[in-house]
DNA sequence: TATATTTGCAACCATATAGTTGCATTATTA
DNA sequence: TAATAATGCAACTATATGGTTGCAAATATA
């Protein structure tokens, strides 16, 4: 199976996925499945999938009520991400910023 | 085609691309494929392709000089994906923490 | 010049992914 | 109870992805 930070990467590398994502961030409250989808061009299965997805990278609770699934973004998995990233925070600058002069020096 | 940011999270959702990328980021020099490649288990062609991937996310610049290809790490579009957590930082912690407490507040 | 090295390109394969349609199930409401 | 609404599940399609092998081209070295 992916390790989480993969499937965290893999949930918001999709264009679908960050804006469902966002919509339910911004919703600021839980929405069921089908009135998630009514804000998308797709089908309501193709929304359900991503929001699968996006729930086994931990970016989406989903807790059902009745016949209805309530949906709520849960953006602390993100922070596993950006602890990923600050590693190479360090580099930005540092960076090689020309490597034509690098491999000239070089030879 | 896709947008720059998409490029960029799909670059970093492989597990072999990160390794890739790091080794680049570690070694603080530029390398040829097949030095590169031979640190990792898959054929050549198969870290070439990675490198592309990630090439193609500006995470790595490449630089023929003869028969030759020098490749190194670059940073600085990671930048742009910490700005796209950076918006849902603020609701790390003001998000609902638990579901059910909203659900049942509500019916 | 002959040989070895670094690489790109193309074809190919297996699997994953994004999306669809159709249907059954469960829960709500008239 | 009958009709409607929200959902899950399964099958299916098309394309992307991760990886391979084989070969040709260009460059470097003996």
């Amino acid at each position: 199976m992916q390790d989480k930070i993969t499937k965290i990467f893999k949930a918001i590398a999709d264009p679908t996925r960050r804006d469902i994502f966002h919509a339910l961030v911004v919703a600021a409250v839980a929405l069921p499945i089908t009135q998630i989808s009514n804000q998308f061009q797709m089908t309501r299965q193709g929304v359900t999938k991503h929001i699968k997805t996006l729930a086994e990278a931990g970016l989406v609770k989903i807790e059902s009520q009745g016949r209805e699934r309530y949906c709520f973004a849960d953006p602390k998995p993100l922070k596993e991400a950006k602890k990923w990233m600050q590693f190479y925070e360090k580099f930005w600058d540092d960076a090689i910023t020309n490597l034509d002069d690098y491999l000239d020096q070089k030879a």
